[in-house]
DNA sequence: TGCGTTCTAGAATATTCGCTT
DNA sequence: GAAGCGAATATTCTAGAACGC
């Protein structure tokens, strides 16, 4: 891939360009996240700048669709692995998630809703319907993940109001 | 059914106090909808006094929990057929979507319930042990995941401890 | 189908709108296609009302997109059996051409090009394939863990440099 | 339980770019 | 300034899913 994404780097460039907008947006104190301050001068001042667009809730979408996530309960404050202060040489690495449906949900919905074809012996389907168990399970894997980083996100938050600003509890990636 | 559901007796008081507010949010021309003339007033001075956040986004998460359907591109604008200006009786009438099981589950418990054919060719055959070893590395993630889990509730036991009965950390993580 | 595509409803309005503007794009004298005479003052000025772009191009391409098509050599003409003056009943049938590259997914892609007996080796591939997706995706997943599980040791680190020498979130957790 | 709040994803349309003819 | 199309990204509207009360 030669650059990153175009929304990737108009994200990127909005935090670059900082100064006296930081009011609105900035990074974030560890430089591995950004925060929204204020998102109505972010809608109505910025994002017409960079996008076609003024709706704040358009901008969400882009970012989850680029795999980034909120991290804190208070604050407009989101976070990806590859976006971070200072390196512009990982923001390539940021792609949008596949919608793919991973052959598999399809199908399943076009047998479905046409099982008179039959064109899949049965070790073959029962083979399917073990490839879709263990899709699911993964599934609750991750979940399990993403409830237990937000529980680690919920400490790090009470930490750093009852310790004050020193925020070196903030998450670091 | 009783009473209409809370929120869409809310939102259709916030439209009968008009008054001065009318510039923030009002009933439409033919009373058949509403406008958000200023969502960023609305979020912030009506939205509080109504509910327990001022998110315009969990708003409209809520109008479609309901029905509502936004009929406008350029403006804030929702309709839903029984929610009319006047028309205080037909609210008890919209309820919230059902979320129905969908199609897909039912074939699998169907396609789940045939017995193993007993003749599977070889490609079939490493497809089912390639399986099994997904299935095992799984369970291995899991234990990790909840050996990790164990992990944060002694350290989040220990903060409690620690820093007294200041007791969020029990509360919130 | 409800009502027309909001593409299809915006160039009806823009016709509908005429008087002056009629210099610039009308309806041809049968009042079956419509002419855009003015290229540059259409794209600078009316496009941008209706839609959020300004380039002709992007223009011509939603035409092609609802199966619009340039009827003359010498002006920017353009015709649709059912975009006619006068009928905006008709506009509903208008359509977005590409129907469903999402409902048929790989497998049927396959399928539809292979007899019977070659289908179920496309499937087992597939089956293969799909495996594959589950190896790479439950190694993101040990990524994640490992991962987090700095974060956790990290958060530990810093919790017990600021409480001081009580280290007992260096021994427990 | 049902409802409300939050965060993320699905799905359809819209915009851009580049290829084919 | 030829015309039309495929594909990737962008924008919009709605829904899924988890969780708390």
């Amino acid at each position: 891939m030669r650059c990153p994404a175009p929304f990737i780097l108009k994200l990127y460039e909005i935090l670059e360009e900082g100064h006296d907008r930081n009011r609105i947006v900035s990074w974030n104190k560890e430089g591995t996240g950004f925060v929204v301050w204020l998102p109505d001068e972010f809608s109505e001042l910025l994002l017409p700048r960079y996008f076609k667009h003024n709706n704040f809730s358009s901008f969400i979408r882009q970012l989850n669709t680029y795999g980034f996530k909120k991290c804190a309960t208070n604050r407009w404050e989101f976070q990806h692995c590859k976006f971070q202060n200072g390196n512009r040489h990982l923001l390539q690495e940021i792609t949008r998630k596949k919608c793919e449906p991973s052959v598999f949900p399809a199908f399943l919905k076009a047998s479905s809703s046409e099982p008179v074809c039959g064109v899949v012996d049965e070790s073959s389907d029962l083979l399917l319907q073990e490839n879709e168990n263990l899709r699911r399970e993964k599934l609750e894997l991750q979940m399990q993940i993403d409830q237990y980083k937000s529980l680690h996100m919920k400490l790090s938050d009470s930490l750093s109001q009852y310790l004050g600003n020193q925020n070196q509890f903030r998450r670091t990636c």
